[in-house]
RNA sequence: GCCGGUGUAGCUCAGUUGGCCAGAGCAGCUGAUUUGUAAUCAGCUGGUCGGGGGUUCGAAUCCCUCCACCGGCUCCA
């Protein structure tokens, strides 16, 4: 008998060469339908393998992680049984699990899949589902193998097989597809009830640019159909809010042909919101210590050598700008920070000095690849909220703890309440990569992990992560439906200080080498009102919205009374509009609505009489009641405060 | 950049076995209506059918090419 450890603690006693499925089964049948797989010592296994030895066990279901993409993992393969049967001649590649189901990469031949296809291949899938096909491990040696895939003439699998060691190596059979592959896998096909292809797309092999493109096609599965029924509604809702689509209804912002690919028009609603957002940030940044800088959108070239810059982004950024005469180079500004060297030596420093904050909203040009572009989120010019810190190296913990400061101030004002921040690190397999001396690498990854512990942050540790010039924080962000977003970077940096031969004169009248640190709460302006769109689904909070209030008169004898309101929002700092047409409530109500703007103040015969507004809220539907204006002032003004933490 | 898809009015979309002057709703303009909590009525304006080239008696529709947009191109059995 051998000693089995359940995750809650207890210890179950089974015969050596049981199986987990066999343990599931003896705890329960409701846990032997849903079990999808087995994690034995920290190791996922199919749940018909035998336990050996004593273990710990845990059971996994659609509701863990490893359940969950071992079921998609195993969907893959039925894909690829499906494709196999429809499409003879197929050769495959590789088919992992990914966040969101699964794809396969898959050699058509010259034969083009297109989303036209989508729907008999799920069919397929669904028919070998229903089959019940069990999943069979199968070890076998190298030479079998190889011999196996030269007779099916997969050159893919055969280069895989190059890279295993033989006695290592596995085959997976469900029904008639046998795939070259680690496992594990749920116990058979049945389990799939629902499976959704959702795109295809070129994918070059290994993911290497100069090698030949595969098609990749991605699907996911669900064991029940109504799991389907919901992920394609959160799928929905995302095309609802997104940003692109929301930009447009909202008059946000715009892009052109004619302006250029990945360059943004800032409409006047958008800009509003936009420069609000800058505003708050300057404001918090001033109380922060942070000091305004600005420098111009374009520099000599020599500036960009100076920074490593030219050398490792040259020749993929836009292309230089030759004076007329005299033939100098100059580069668009790609980064802010080279000019905030620059600021930082116009003169010597004393340590008496540090910390230098330099924040400026600066305006960038990068040239991304065409395909890469995307709405708001990937663009060739955008502003960062940038600032960069001097300091030493002893102050870089309490400067790390401030922005940290910063950022949770900002996350709490615009509602962002689940993040982690993610603490980069060295690869200590690989310490030569990174510049900077190892006592100040470690000064700095101990000083970012014990202020964000401090600080209450959840976080998670990458090793390898780091980037060569210093160890950096990001923090990621849920939205509102569940989705992560990469936003603020707290990035320590030991090299360009070193480039630049930043100094600064101690008390021990040495010079010695600042740290800089970048930081970028927002990241960019033009990212973060994308992510923020549709975090909110394009109803702003009332502090940000570009308009806050339309005053609705119910005819047009009340219109004098409604210029009047007008006014005195106005003069209230309340951003309000006034709607004069001659259409009916009803109409002015909808559009108002469909603008989200967050307060409609209907006025008419009563309201006129009485010096009062009818209120009604955006999304809230019919009439709130009626209150004087001055209190209605009152309202907007204290949620402002309130929203603001002020 | 590469693979696949898409491109018709400001917006959302119809129109493709090639064939009368290319359509609708919304928006805009004009007029009427002066309205009480999500669409008042009528008329009008607006389109190089993404650009260029080709096939054809004839092209939004077929072919080539360029451009833009959308989904991917990190996940190594």
């Amino acid at each position: 008998m051998i000693n089995v450890t359940l995750p809650d603690g207890s210890v179950r006693q089974i015969e050596k060469g049981t199986s987990s499925f066999e343990v599931a089964r003896s705890i329960s049948e409701g846990l032997a339908r849903n079990v999808l797989a087995a994690e034995v010592n920290g190791e996922i296994r199919d749940l018909s393998r035998p336990i050996e030895s004593d273990c710990t066990l845990r059971l996994l279901t659609w509701e863990e992680d490893g359940g969950k993409s071992t079921f998609w993992h195993s969907g893959a393969h039925v894909m690829a049984e499906a494709l196999e049967l429809l499409y003879p001649g197929v050769k495959f590649w590789v088919g992992p699990p990914v966040e969101n189901g699964f794809y396969y990469d898959v050699d058509f031949g010259g034969m083009v899949f297109s989303d036209k296809d989508f729907e008999a291949l799920e069919e397929k899938m669904l028919e070998l589902g229903r089959n019940e096909n069990e999943y069979v491990r199968k070890e076998i040696s190298k030479a079998d193998a190889i011999a196996y895939f030269t007779e099916k003439g997969d050159p893919y699998k055969l280069d895989l097989l190059e890279n295993l060691e033989d006695g290592q190596i596995t085959f997976y059979t469900q029904g008639g597809f046998t795939d070259l592959c680690r496992g594990p896998h749920i116990p058979n096909t049945s389990f799939i009830k629902a499976v959704k292809i959702m795109n295809v797309a070129g994918a070059y092999w290994k993911g290497d640019e100069k090698n030949k493109q595969l098609t990749r096609i991605y699907g996911i599965a669900f064991p029940k159909q109504k799991q389907l029924k919901e992920y394609l509604e959160l799928l929905e809702e995302a095309r609802k809010r997104d940003h692109r689509k929301l930009g447009k209804e909202l008059d946000l912002f715009h892009f052109s042909e004619k302006v250029g690919q990945g360059l943004p028009l800032w409409l006047p609603k958008g800009a509003e919101l936009r420069s609000r957002l800058e505003t708050f940030l300057k404001e918090a940044q001033r109380k922060a210590g942070y000091q305004p800088v600005i420098t111009p959108h374009i520099a000599n070239k020599e500036l960009y050598v100076t920074s490593g810059h030219f050398a490792k982004y040259g020749a993929d950024s836009f292309q230089p700008i030759l004076t007329p005469a005299e033939g100098e180079v100059y580069l668009l500004k790609p980064m802010n920070c080279p000019h905030h060297c620059e600021i930082y030596k116009s003169r010597p420093r004393s340590y008496k000095d540090l910390p230098i904050r330099y924040a400026e909203f600066g305006t960038v040009y990068r040239y991304e690849q065409s395909g890469e572009l995307h709405g708001l989120t990937r663009v060739r010019g955008f502003t960062q909220d940038d600032a960069h810190i001097f300091c030493t190296v002893d102050q870089v913990k309490k400067e790390v703890g401030k922005v940290i400061d910063l950022v949770m101030y900002i996350f709490d004002v615009l509602d962002f309440k689940d993040y982690v921040a993610q603490v980069s690190l060295r690869d200590p397999d690989n310490p030569a990569k990174y510049i900077g001396s190892d006592e100040n690498w470690e000064k700095a990854e101990r000083s970012i992990q014990e202020i964000a512990n401090e600080k209450g942050l959840k976080t998670v540790v990458e090793y390898g992560e780091a980037a060569f010039y210093g160890p950096k924080l990001d923090f990621m962000v849920r939205d509102a439906i569940g989705r992560k977003w990469q936003l603020g970077t707290v990035q320590i940096d030991y090299n360009l200080p070193e480039r630049f031969e930043l100094d600064y004169v101690g008390a021990d009248n040495a010079r010695h080498r600042p740290v800089m640190i970048h930081r970028a709460p927002f990241g960019s302006m033009e990212r973060f009102v994308a992510i923020l769109i549709e975090h909110c689904a394009g109803k702003f909070p009332l502090w940000l919205t570009p308009e806050q209030v339309k005053i609705i008169p119910v005819g047009e004898r009340f219109n004098e009374y409604a210029s009047e309101l007008l006014e005195v929002l106005k003069n209230s700092d309340i951003r309000a509009l006034l709607d004069l047409r001659a259409e009916k409530v009803g109409k002015k109500i909808r559009e108002a609505e469909l603008e989200k703007i967050p307060f409609m103040l209907i006025v008419g015969e009563e309201e006129v009489a009485n010096n009062t507004v009818s209120v009604r809220k955006q999304g809230e539907g019919g009439d709130l009641g009626t209150m004087s204006i001055e209190d209605f002032v009152n309202h907007i003004n204290s949620e402002v405060r309130k929203m603001l933490k002020q």
